[in-house]
DNA sequence: AGGTATTCACATGAAACTATTCTCTGAGTTAGG
DNA sequence: TAACTCAGAGAATAGTTTCATGTGAATACCTGT
């Protein structure tokens, strides 16, 4: 086959698709369901900042997929418009602190922030004081309020401290006509006990947690976006109430559930198949994790993946092993690659890492007169298994 | 038997080091006037 | 003399290493009955 006319036919072929975008996660809304309460709490609390008061620092807590991102970057957007309108001088600045390489350090999240205002700022080669101070001028040009949202804010503390958030929260007292306003938003409801209690009480002067969605408010909003997304009578019946169950098992992630349709319809789409079945669920299901894990593991480090490597090895022959059997077979495959061999110390690290991902399942034992040590066992399904393998004997180059 | 002390095999923490990437600075060099 | 080049100093960062300290309970080692 010719693959111009694969193309062609690529083109003819119909879609299922009307607004595929109305699934991404970076889609936004017009309206934002089963939020209302929230909706006006922030909005209560950020007002001020329409007339140049300082609103209150604010928190925001709830479970991933309830909407949190969703409510603030939309009142954000209202308010930028209610202050065009009015010709209020009033900034709102956006930042996920998650997001690698962009703003997941002190040095990164200013320069990041003065991006904000327009200012380019190199990546290195700067004092980090020097960085702060172009900060502080450019804030200070104007009398005006800047609201600042730090999303997943307890990515950047677990990383580097809370030291920024007391520097942020003090530069209030060095500013002349402006006002910073700090709007935390956290997946982890206990993120703040591990705070510096001076950062603590000026950041939660208040807090907004937000419940997650139940079945039928999930399903509500599966129903609004599927509405925009696909065509019409493509969606089979009972396929959005069974997405909304495999979502309300998972504590009401709605992100997960959306993302889950998504999948579904892509899985339906190339296969062509004229509407979204059940089927397409499970399938969709398994391939985000698939894609989940491979992801995560194609861009780590050389050594990360030795380590894998010599999990999923051992995962063959047993069921639950030790760390010190991982690092014993982890030596072994050093030498054959060439690889330079890491302490214990930096595999004892990788291996919690590897936890922390999903990928393995660690839990610490003490096997008394024998040690202390991980008790590990793989979390993943037969063929990702596999296929991590070939993938990682490619990358080490074995045979 | 019952109680205490040891001991193993790591975990966990802190600090310091290394290599890489990047900027800025200022000395030296070059080319044009 | 102005413009250019280029080495060196200083930063930020990721990934490690080094050194130090912590830890839970199965065993070893008492103790007195």
């Amino acid at each position: 086959m010719k693959i111009s006319s694969f193309f062609d036919n690529f083109l003819k072929k119909n879609t299922i698709f009307l607004n595929k975008e109305a699934l991404q996660s970076s889609y936004l809304p017009d309206k934002v369901l089963y939020r209302e309460e929230q909706i006006m709490e922030v909005a209560n609390i950020l007002a001020p900042s329409l007339r140049i008061e300082k609103p209150s620092n604010l928190f925001i807590f709830g479970k991933t997929g309830t909407g949190k991102t969703l409510t603030v970057k939309h009142l954000l957007t209202q308010l930028q418009q209610t202050a065009q309108k009015n010709n209020i001088s009033l900034k709102t600045v956006y930042i996920n602190c998650k997001l690698k390489r962009v703003a997941d350090t002190e040095y990164r999240l200013i320069a990041q922030l003065i991006k904000e205002f327009n200012q380019h700022i190199p990546p290195t080669g700067l004092p980090t004081d020097e960085v702060y101070n172009i900060f502080y001028s450019l804030l200070d040009k104007k009398r005006q309020v800047v609201l600042l949202v730090l999303d997943e804010i307890d990515q950047l503390t677990k990383k580097i401290g809370d030291e920024i958030l007391y520097n942020l929260t003090r530069i209030n007292s060095e500013l002349k006509n402006a006002q910073l306003c700090l709007i935390g938003i956290s997946n982890r409801l206990v993120f703040s006990d591990n705070l510096d209690p001076r950062i603590k009480s000026s950041l939660s002067q208040e807090e907004i947690i937000f419940p997650p969605y139940n079945a039928f408010q999930i399903q509500t909003i599966l129903k609004e976006r599927a509405h925009h997304a696909f065509q019409p009578n493509t969606v089979k019946s009972g396929v959005i109430e069974k997405c909304a169950a495999y979502a309300a098992r998972e504590h009401g992630d709605a992100r997960r559930a959306i993302d889950i349709l998504r999948i579904a319809g892509e899985l339906a789409d190339r296969s062509a198949s004229p509407h979204i079945e059940i089927y397409h669920l499970d399938d969709a299901e398994k391939k985000i994790e698939h894609d989940r894990v491979i992801n995560i593991t194609i861009d780590q480090p050389k050594q990360f993946q030795s380590v894998l490597y010599s999990i999923i090895l051992i995962a063959h022959q047993k069921e639950i092993f030790f760390t010190g059997e991982i690092y014993d077979l982890y030596k072994k495959i050093c030498q054959k690659t060439k690889l330079s061999i890491l302490t214990q110390r930096r595999v004892s690290d990788i291996i919690a890492e590897l936890d922390m991902l999903g990928l393995i399942n660690a839990k610490i034992i003490s096997k008394g007169r024998y040690g202390r040590t991980r008790e590990i066992s793989l979390a993943l399904t037969k063929d990702i298994t596999i296929k991590l393998k070939e993938i990682m004997e490619k990358a080490l180059s074995l045979a």
